[in-house]
DNA sequence: CCCTG
DNA sequence: TATCGGAATCAGGG
DNA sequence: CCCTG
DNA sequence: TATCGGAATCAGGG
């Protein structure tokens, strides 16, 4: 896209949509909505890397990637945080793993049945991860955090195929986060809360999940500060020397241990 | 610019439009036409590198960036070439260095008096510059060259204040050309070549030196081959591999001298 | 998703 | 990821 | 114009 | 600027 700030708005617009629009014809990307990268052809991709870590926890206990597993899930650390403190929820049930998050957890939404009972054994599930969460960032800094420091929740177009929550810490303090998309999939509409899921619409979902929605969201938006809603525009680096600022008052707030 | 090659050809053109006219709404940058970049306050600029090669000539002789030199002129190895033989003739005269190109050359578009007479006595000296870069690629490829595989003129929109002729070799090979605008101000229209400014009109002169014309065409345009006309769009880097076979065949196809 | 050019 | 400041965007491929 | 980020 | 291929665009400053 070009001048993002100059003259006509709506031309930008429409032509970022028409190219999106062309682009998910041609090829079958991550495509938005219903059932996510149509596993066709057993070729495995990069976006079956959480598929190990589902089918065997066990085997990533030991090098610290598997926090802590059930039947019914596994706690992994990202292997790419975005923030000081980054888990990801990985249901286990294997009808639901390769759903959009929308059709595999929204009860109003969901074209399968049992999703309501589905979503409120996550939402528990959730709660115990959190408290993980907060754990950790305890741990980290000897201070004390609560739920209102995480966010959790998915994004509207994930790139990974296997069901996954985001758990992680509001800071976006991260060596890992290296671009305005990274920023903006968990500071826009884009990130969508676990909460969110619970009410969401079958037209909510239609409009988050549309393509071309997804494709503008992230990388249209100005990057703004989480915490000072400071508008940084498109200067990233700014926003990243920024953030460990706001990282720092943000810690000393919080009271002791 | 964005998606240069999809949907509305118009509407990017007229975005360009608009953001250029605003720039030089701002900035009294290279100013096109007319006398070039005002210089009031003395403050000396990059622009203004070309001076004291023309004020002193004979301090510039031992390190072989002058070439020669008469009262009336300076030629100079261009000190970034764009091509294997790269020369810049220096006009002298102090009226008329600080203009424009096509105010200093230009018969029919100039204002001031003498203009047919100056580039008269330029095309001679424009004959004797041609010599010595024919000169400059026998000697180095000990192949027979001739003013054909030479171009002599002016960028439409100079950055150097000083007025000055190119005479550079076609090939274009030259480690110092490093992006799509250094290639494109000798390969459209955006090159004006000595011939040109002869017979050039003033409508001639107020298209092609409108500040929207000029940042177009360098940067708006596709790369393509000077000698085989194979289109490279964007990819510049594959242009420049490209160049280097091109100059290979380029020098094979020349007699022995 | 990531990395590299 | 201090100490003044000094990249954003995108295609290709795994 | 050039270089750097 | 070989040998398979692997950047383009832009703002800021001198
Ligand atoms: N092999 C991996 N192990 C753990 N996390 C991963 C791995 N590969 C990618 N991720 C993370 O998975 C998340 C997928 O994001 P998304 O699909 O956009 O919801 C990103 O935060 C990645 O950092
Ligand atoms: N100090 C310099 N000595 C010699 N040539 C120069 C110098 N600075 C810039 N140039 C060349 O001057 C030319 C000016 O180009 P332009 O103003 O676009 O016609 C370019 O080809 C530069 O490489």
């Amino acid at each position: 896209m070009a001048d993002p700030n100059s003259a006509d708005m709506s031309s930008g617009v429409k032509r970022n949509a028409l190219s999106v629009l062309m682009a998910s014809a041609k090829k079958p990307k991550p495509g938005p909505i219903e059932t996510l990268h149509k596993s066709t052809q057993g070729s495995y991709s990069f976006r079956d890397a959480l598929a190990p870590l589902i089918q065997n926890p066990d085997n990533f206990v030991k090098s610290g990637e598997v926090m802590k597993y059930t039947e019914d899930y596994v706690l992994i650390h990202d292997k790419y945080p975005k923030a000081s403190v980054h888990l990801l929820i990985l249901p286990r049930e294997s009808t639901r793993t390769r759903l959009h998050p929308f059709q595999a957890l929204c009860p109003h939404v969901s074209k399968i049945t049992g999703t309501k009972d589905f979503y409120d054994r996550m939402s528990e599930i959730v709660r115990e991860c959190e408290d993980v969460a907060i754990r950790e960032l305890k741990d980290l800094y000897k201070k004390t955090f609560t739920a209102e420091d995480l966010k959790v929740g998915v994004h509207s177009a994930p790139s990974m195929s296997n069901l996954h929550i985001h758990v992680i810490s509001v800071d976006n303090y991260s060596e890992k986060l290296k671009n305005k998309k990274h920023y903006n999939t968990f500071n826009t509409p884009f990130f969508v809360s676990f909460d969110e899921l619970g009410t969401m619409t079958r037209e909510d979902a239609r409009i988050k999940g549309g393509p071309m929605y997804c494709a503008q969201i992230a990388s249209n938006n100005d990057l703004i500060c989480w915490r000072c809603e400071k508008n940084f525009q498109n200067q990233f680096k700014k926003l990243k020397d920024h953030l460990e600022e706001e990282f720092i008052l943000w810690k000393r707030e919080k009271a002791g241990i």
